[in-house]
DNA sequence: GGGATTTATGGTAGCGCTACCATTTCGATG
DNA sequence: CATCGAAATGGTAGCGCTACCATAAATCCC
């Protein structure tokens, strides 16, 4: 009948790419209507009539047209993308996080690009001028802490930016997350108050991760104000069930074994508590122990843990609920949130 | 000294968009080259000339240059995007696998497009269409089963599909995973042969999760072959360790409990080893528990959880290698990979 | 009822890049 | 030194869509 799109093919000089696709011009034509017309039924259907709409939507459903989001993007200078980036992905913490930002998105119509920089802020820097090149709609990213090329270009570049993960003042353009200091002064009162006076801090993959530092900081600073002095057990790598089992072995071995510890996540403190639990140590009798994250399994241990937690999921939503609403033109406030945190006060402390 | 591109501006009509963005046509300009030759310099270095690659690199420096991915994606029919489309992003299960294939992605420079079905199909099917919007390079999803549109389409698309989970020889392209029947098989084997007779299946969100459902199937059906009957303990719910103390509790009130119950994940099955651990039911004298995944987390209960485990981060990292081998002009073979399973043997049966 | 608005549609010109083909440059060769 | 082929570079024309402006049609007001 008619051939395939523009008209009669110059013979020779075929078209640029054998494509096949169905177009918006394709429509169009089937419909009997502009292409800006399909554009706008699509797009802002409000502005076009029913009668045309009707017939649009007929011939879209007839050619099975699916738009091209990436020609979509290049017209308008923004793909409904935004992409996230996280340290990593093998950790809990950020899962939940994404977990939360993805389904805000995905409900609101935007495509998560999901990377992750191994807590390394020159892959971070170069991450965010990468992703920047799919002309997002917005940017999510972690901690406040980056080259300061990143935020340099983030906010010349003008479109939402949410940090996570951390609380201050000093964000890019908005936040949400908790503070680190807090965190570890909470918990270091809450142990004192218990009546717990030779405390250790144990953590993992402190030198990358400095959020876990910070709430190390918290909690011997805090300490300090009671004249106590807190020790800490460091382990490099990440954080893992057997590095809580080693922390707790380690600890008990030492010539003078602390009588709480505050574990710098749930993973390392459950490892500990089923450590002591196979060794017959008493929890919390015998040596008291305490996480941070608020992970369900902590109630179901026995003794059940003693946590802060930390609403991360909720943290996502809000993250991504900010940066929408900002594309909706509105004006969040506050701009910088603190999502908090409460005490899961359990039977392990 | 020259104003921005495309000559002298011709007064009213001003450009299409503020932009202010460096382009390449800019760094053209600025080495004295082509924009081709820029966009030669930066996709096939090779092609160009020492000299007047270096002069371009210079310009890129100087002028802070970032590719418009989108631009050229549309130019050139292709985003290096990947979409990985899993049914849930709070289950573990998928957490790992989508690690594996965004490790091994973002090392050859791909971007991982990250989209959750809740386990409907024909979520999935939308999706897949709106991902295809993107013009992505290839495609990674979840299972054999899609609606038929899914498969018809991405087969017409032409670029590498993946499919992850499942193992069988229906796949739109390429696949890896594990066969779930041959999964539930063995452990009713294992059990059998361990002395146990009076068997469990408990499992959760099984109604959505017909992988789950397979695992149940191949239990129950290898139990058939030995005479021996299995219940169906079933929780409309999603995995969680609450679900799995429900489980264990239910399982030790019936009028005749159980001597084994196979969970169908380690969440669960931990849930009911801390239950029983509260209760002082001895595991595995007084009932046998077994699960699913091999995670870590297994090692260190006490008794220690005896698992089927499946490489489900190396799942990810072989259905990213397949793809990216596959974008390379290489021709993958097997094209359907058994990941297969391992019997982590420990303390539970 | 005539001009002022509003609403619905269309034409044109790019968005920033790369495919395709043409041209130039250059060293190798007889 | 003319001839050739390969390598390096450039010109042109889109990719498929939407911003912007113009026009046409419908609605309004006094």
């Amino acid at each position: 009948m008619d051939d395939r799109s523009s008209g009669n093919e110059p013979r020779g000089r075929k078209r640029h790419r054998a494509g096949g696709r169905v177009t918006l011009s394709d429509v169009a034509r089937e419909a009997g209507v502009a292409p800006i017309t399909v554009s706008r039924a699509l797009n802002t259907p409000q502005r076009v009539s029913d009668r045309v709409r009707a017939r649009i939507d007929a011939a879209v459903e007839t050619l099975g047209y699916v738009p091209n989001l990436i020609a979509g993007g290049l017209a308008s200078a923004g793909t409904r993308v935004i992409p996230v980036i996280v340290p990593s992905l093998s950790i809990l913490t950020f899962i939940e996080v994404v977990h939360g930002i993805q389904q805000t998105l995905e409900r609101a119509g935007y495509q998560m690009l999901l990377a992750s920089t191994d807590f390394d802020l020159d892959r971070e820097a170069q991450l965010v001028n990468t992703v920047l090149g799919y002309s997002p709609s917005g940017v999510i990213l972690t901690g406040l802490r980056h080259r300061p090329a990143v935020g340099e270009r983030l906010r010349e570049w003008g479109r939402p930016v949410v940090e996570i993960m951390e609380h201050g003042d000093n964000c890019i353009d908005m936040s949400v997350g908790v503070d680190g200091h807090a965190l570890g002064r909470f918990m270091a009162d809450y142990l004192v108050g218990r009546g717990y006076r030779r405390m250790l801090f144990a953590g993992s993959n402190m030198e990358r991760d400095y959020r876990a530092r910070q709430r190390w900081e918290g909690f011997r600073d805090q300490l300090a104000t009671h004249a106590l002095k807190a020790d800490l057990l460091e382990y490099a790598e990440a954080a893992s069930y057997r590095v809580g089992v080693e922390a707790l072995d380690a600890a008990l071995a030492l010539p003078e074994p602390p009588d709480a510890i505050h574990f710098s996540n749930d993973i390392l403190a459950t490892g500990a508590l089923l450590e002591a639990q196979r060794r017959g140590v008493k929890v919390p009798q015998q040596i008291a122990i305490t996480g941070y994250l608020g992970l369900e399994l902590g109630e179901f241990l026995n003794p059940s843990l003693t946590t802060l937690s930390v609403a991360r999921t909720q943290m996502g939503v809000e993250a991504a609920s900010m940066l929408l609403a900002r594309l909706d033109g509105e004006q969040p406030e506050p701009v910088q949130r603190d999502i908090g945190y409460a005490l899961i006060e359990r039977g392990s402390a």
